[in-house]
DNA sequence: ATAACCATGTAAATGGTTACATGATTAG
DNA sequence: CTAATCATGTAACCATTTACATGGTTAT
């Protein structure tokens, strides 16, 4: 799933400029599932409108540049169902801080706290925003999809808020488990 | 996070081959939160064995190519030491399924419950081969990452249980919200 | 028989991230 | 006064993904 079909999904929701569509992926309602920035957006919309996929209305703007707002079109309308009417890849997840959590003897005791707290609170931060979201007139499966978001930031969060002692700890090895392999 | 990081990662457990890290990331103890391909593997080993990071034993074997056998090295496990010591990026997760789910209404039923069945099938494997898993002599980070892991695919599978019907009903759009922009 | 598993590696293509370039407005 | 927000876009860089190339063994 490349930057184009995701701009596409955003301008199905409403007209946008890149600048508009890069936060619905960091605050908006692709957050909880996708990331794009704007080294990828901006060519992915020139693309689109050459493909007649979107149009584009300049509006000036005084002090700033021309602000460009995108319309998906009828032929974009059917690129993207042709798009999620495929078969899903696998999900993807990323997670630098969990790679360091499952390291987390080899790390000092204050910096494994500095870690955690910086990730439970943006977890609340997210699980707070999903919070305040009107769900009045939002269509079934985005309803489900902000729920799916809502069950595992919950999730998230009360497992951390339960099981922090496992990384906070004193010693954060409960018996250092030996290497096996060419050291012995 | 480069796959350089993730291989010494994985060497930091047990010496491996390349075909054995891989498995690391698709059934072993890092496929909870990091994926890399062959096509990242063996270049990243060649390059940290390039470095010094870590060394490499050939075992010969009848009809398929030598084993190579990685070893990682004082040196590879300063290395990995200084990567989990950096500020952690940001999560990045990428699901094309719920980017589907989400337009779940440009989808026939069949569909949508093609693949809604899938995803709960795939989870309810991770969850399982979690739980599975013999927790004895693990160290706490570890465990923390294990049961982070396991939260997240109860509360996915729950929910999906619980509200498939919001994605699987005869009609997905309650009351299929009308587009605002240029169209009107 | 056929598929899956074991086992390595390269090269090309794709595409995302980061840095650069610019600059006014608004809120604290 | 400073930081954040609004606003676009390109180019270089970096990294992953995919296709290709090879081929024996084991399980169904």
């Amino acid at each position: 799933m490349d930057a184009r079909t995701l701009c596409l999904g955003v301008l199905m929701l409403d007209d946008a400029t890149g600048y508009e569509i890069k936060k619905s992926f960091e605050e908006g309602p692709f957050a909880q599932f996708y990331h794009c920035g704007f080294g990828s957006i901006y060519p992915a919309l020139g693309k689109l409108r050459a493909e007649g996929l979107v149009t584009c209305t300049e509006l000036a703007q005084q002090g700033r540049p021309g602000k460009k707002v995108y319309s998906i079109t009828p032929a974009g309308i059917d690129a993207l169902k042709e798009a999620v009417a495929q078969s899903p890849a696998d999900d993807k997840i990323r997670s630098e801080t969990l790679f360091m959590f499952f390291f987390a003897d080899l790390l000092g005791e204050a910096r494994r706290r500095a870690i955690y707290d910086g990730y439970l609170d943006h977890y609340r931060g997210l699980l707070q925003s999903v919070r305040e979201l009107d769900n009045t007139g939002v269509p079934r499966g985005r309803l489900f999809v902000r729920g799916f978001g809502l069950a595992i930031y919950e999730a998230v969060v009360r497992y951390m808020e339960e099981h922090g002692d496992l990384v906070l700890g004193g010693d954060a090895s409960a018996e250092p488990e030996p290497r096996r392999g060419a050291a012995e």
